[in-house]
DNA sequence: AGCACGCCGACT
DNA sequence: GTCGGCGTGCTC
């Protein structure tokens, strides 16, 4: 039996007398401890020693027939192995959470409709004397058939605090209903739009290579059509009436994406992701097990969705770090699909305009097809990339003199200008003009950010906040922002371009749901002209007036001590730089580095991604870094630094040397973090064979030494960040 | 992770 | 005299 307690353990019980045996992979109840769980039949490997008087009974049994198929548990039982995980949290990350627990609980969702004397009330008065109540009946008079809350969420914030007056005066009505059930086709399928020529290449080798595991990896730079190429995959697997699995890195990325296909192939999308209402999620969770959902299309938990004739994988954005979990089960949603894929005997697309070097390499290996798309849809030049030395212009407040000639002409010319900062608040830190001390969290190895807005320092690792002190807290002498955040470029450009519109999108500003959209529709229209942003901006958003991108600060991933730093920079340049210039208009995209020369920033820029991706694998093949080898970290964290830093170096001892190599203990990229001292231990091996013998022996013993104090530690397989 | 048992400090 | 702090141990 797997039960969801982190012990890498399983459990036996015995069946009632009166019991139909329950097969592998149903749900059952169980008592457990003092309390009941639910538990999953899994097979032990027999070598329990407690007597049959030791076990206690099955309770009930909750499914018939269970959700899982064979090929569905073996994906679990790989998982669980190479990634050390007790099984049954495994279990518990593959359910939706309303089927983790409860057993005959109703699978509603939660409904509102206008009522008849609602739909009379819908008035110019009532518009003017209460905007939110009128918009809310407006919304649900236009929907004949009421609208789910989780719609509300995102189309109206704020609806439930007028929902309840609208309710008491009988103009609305709430009610709870079963999931839309219905998966059959829906409209009739759009005709797929004429590939260009490179796209037909492309689908006429995948063509040859439908049935049976194969990895295709999809590397086509921004705007090549990576999506119509999915499209027309998926619609030969949907005539051949399989399941296709399609997974994204970001919620964001779901909607748009699912509309897409739901469009073009006629056919209900059933999304999985957290943000959906729990009902909502187990309902197109169960169709996706029942084969009534033919497209299924979520972020990277959805891995693990049982399917009933699944016939194509696909990863969208495969080099997306965010594929990987990075807390508790620390699982590569890539890396599990490919080897469902082959265990399915099904063929897998990566798709990406910046493949990750792993991908890369196994393309280069020829364990991958590789396809590139070169050429951009309606012949959009790519865009010229260029390095502001930041060591030749003084920069006024981290703006060089170029950056602002280039932006007054694009916006001269009547274009947008996209300016990006991976880093929010108004500065990094402050620091004192006298004593030059800086403000740290007191909690955490890291400087406090200072945000102007809410007069605050802010820890962006811990959270940590407190008002913006008027002096030094050292010293009580005048302290300077030190640094550039989004909200300081605000204030700075808004300065140099005081009758240009310009919008800012950070997480701080599109805090409400719903406001990241208004803001792009205003900037699609051309409301806004100047876009300032971090991460967010970067992703799959089409901006067709959008000419010039400026990258402010590309040096921290240069020199960080993580190997993978310079990847995902390269990663972030490109993919920032692809929403430049896409229709008639060529785009251009302007660097600013201190470190101009360095020969990976050169590639990059003069090369392009391959070149750059090609010296960056001969580095870690030097270096031997993955993928040329094969790692693992062991973290351990403790208000008690010395028993987080023991506990690492007795596992070290523990430790055969047999083709395995242990580097450290050493403090954790932010040593202390949340008030908590955090080492870690690197493990590096040749052989991804002799790497797994190791931690599977390093896991077995840590679980049987008793921990002391608060001291927590965790298993990293194929670590993302943070070396 | 929960949850209980267990042995020492400040309160009605 | 008790309520409750969280250290330690266990879960088939």
């Amino acid at each position: 039996m797997a039960i969801d307690v982190p012990l890498r353990r399983v459990f036996d019980y015995l069946l009632p007398p009166d019991m139909p045996s329950p097969s592998r992979g149903c749900r059952v109840r169980v008592p457990f401890g003092r309390s009941s769980r639910v538990g999953l039949i899994w097979p032990t490997n027999g070598s329990n020693d407690l007597a049959d008087s030791a076990l206690r009974e099955i309770t009930a049994c909750i499914d018939e027939k269970p959700f899982f198929a064979v090929h569905d548990l073996e994906l679990l039982d790989f998982a669980a192995r190479y990634y050390h995980q007790p099984i049954g949290e495994v279990v518990a990350s593959a359910l939706p959470p309303l089927l983790r627990s409860a057993s005959d609980e109703q699978l509603t969702v939660e409904y509102w409709q206008a009522t008849t004397s609602g739909a009379d009330q819908a008035s110019e008065t009532l518009a003017k004397k209460a905007p939110k109540q009128y918009a809310l009946l407006r919304l649900l008079c236009a929907a004949d058939d009421g609208l789910t809350a989780g719609t509300l969420n995102a189309e109206l914030p704020g609806w439930r605090r007028v929902a309840g007056t609208l309710e008491q005066r009988g103009w609305i009505l709430r009610s709870q209903r079963q999931p839309e059930s219905d998966w059959r086709e829906g409209a009739a399928p759009m005709s797929a739009l004429k590939p260009t020529h490179e796209q037909a290449n492309v689908l006429s080798a995948l063509d040859a290579a439908t049935t049976g595991f194969s990895v295709s990896l999809i590397d086509g730079v921004t705007g090549s059509g990576k999506t119509e190429i999915y499209l027309q995959r998926i619609s030969v697997c949907l005539q051949q009436q399989q399941q296709v699995l399609v997974l994204v890195p970001e919620i964001g990325l779901t909607p748009q994406l699912a509309q897409r296909f739901s469009r073009r192939l006629g056919q209900r999308v059933a999304m999985l992701h957290s943000n959906l209402p729990d009902a909502e999620r187990a309902s197109n969770w169960l169709a996706a097990v029942r084969g009534d959902a033919k497209i299924v299309l979520g972020t990277r938990s959805a891995v693990f969705t049982p399917l009933d004739n699944p016939g194509l994988i696909i990863i969208d954005e495969e080099h997306d770090p965010s594929l990987k979990q990075h807390e508790g089960f620390r699982y590569h949603a890539r890396d599990l699909a490919v080897w469902r894929a082959r265990s399915l005997n099904v063929p897998v697309l990566l798709g990406s305009a910046t493949p990750s070097l792993e991908s890369l390499h196994n393309a280069l290996q020829g364990r991958y097809q590789h396809y590139q798309l070169h050429e951009r849809a309606g012949d959009a030049a790519p865009p010229a990339i260029r390095v502001i030395d930041m060591n030749r212009f003084n920069a006024v407040e981290g703006i060089s003199q170029p950056v602002i000639d280039a932006m007054r002409r694009h916006l001269d010319a009547g274009n947008q200008v996209l300016v990006y900062l991976n880093r929010r608040g108004y500065a990094p830190t402050v620091i004192c003009t006298e004593c030059g001390s800086m403000a740290d969290c007191q909690h955490c190895d890291a400087h406090m950010t200072m945000h102007a807005h809410s007069q605050q320092l802010q820890c962006h690792h811990c959270g940590a906040r407190r008002a913006l002190p008027k002096g030094c807290e050292a010293c009580g002498a005048p302290v300077r922002a030190l640094g550039e955040g989004t909200e300081r470029v605000e204030e700075i450009i808004s300065a140099q371009f005081a009758d240009v519109a310009l919008a800012r999108i950070d997480s701080d500003t599109t805090q409400a749901r719903g406001s990241m959209d208004k803001k792009l529709a205003a900037a699609k229209r051309g409301d806004t002209r100047i876009l300032i942003g971090t991460q967010m901006l970067a992703k799959g958003h089409h901006l067709p007036g959008l000419t010039l991108v400026v990258i402010l600060n590309a040096d921290q991933g240069f020199f960080a001590s993580d190997f993978r730093a310079s990847e995902r920079l390269a990663q972030t340049v490109v993919q920032v730089a692809g929403r430049a210039g896409r229709a008639d208009q060529p785009g251009e995209v302007l660097i600013q580095s201190a470190f101009a020369h360095h020969p990976l920033l050169q590639t990059l820029v003069t090369q392009g991604y391959h070149a750059f991706a090609e010296r960056a694998l001969d580095e870690r093949e030097a270096a031997s870094w993955p993928p040329y080898s094969y790692i693992a970290i062991l973290h351990a964290a403790s208000k008690d630094q010395q028993l987080a830093l023991g506990f690492l170096h007795n596992a070290r001892q523990s430790l055969r040397d047999a083709g395995i190599e242990a580097l450290g203990p050493a403090p954790a990229s932010m040593a202390r973090r949340a008030g908590r001292y955090r080492f870690q231990l690197l493990l590096h091996a040749s052989s991804r064979a002799a790497l797994q013998q190791q931690l599977g022996l390093l896991s077995a013993s840590l679980d049987a030494t008793r921990m002391r104090g608060d001291l927590r530690w965790s298993l990293d397989v194929d670590p993302q960040a943070e070396i």
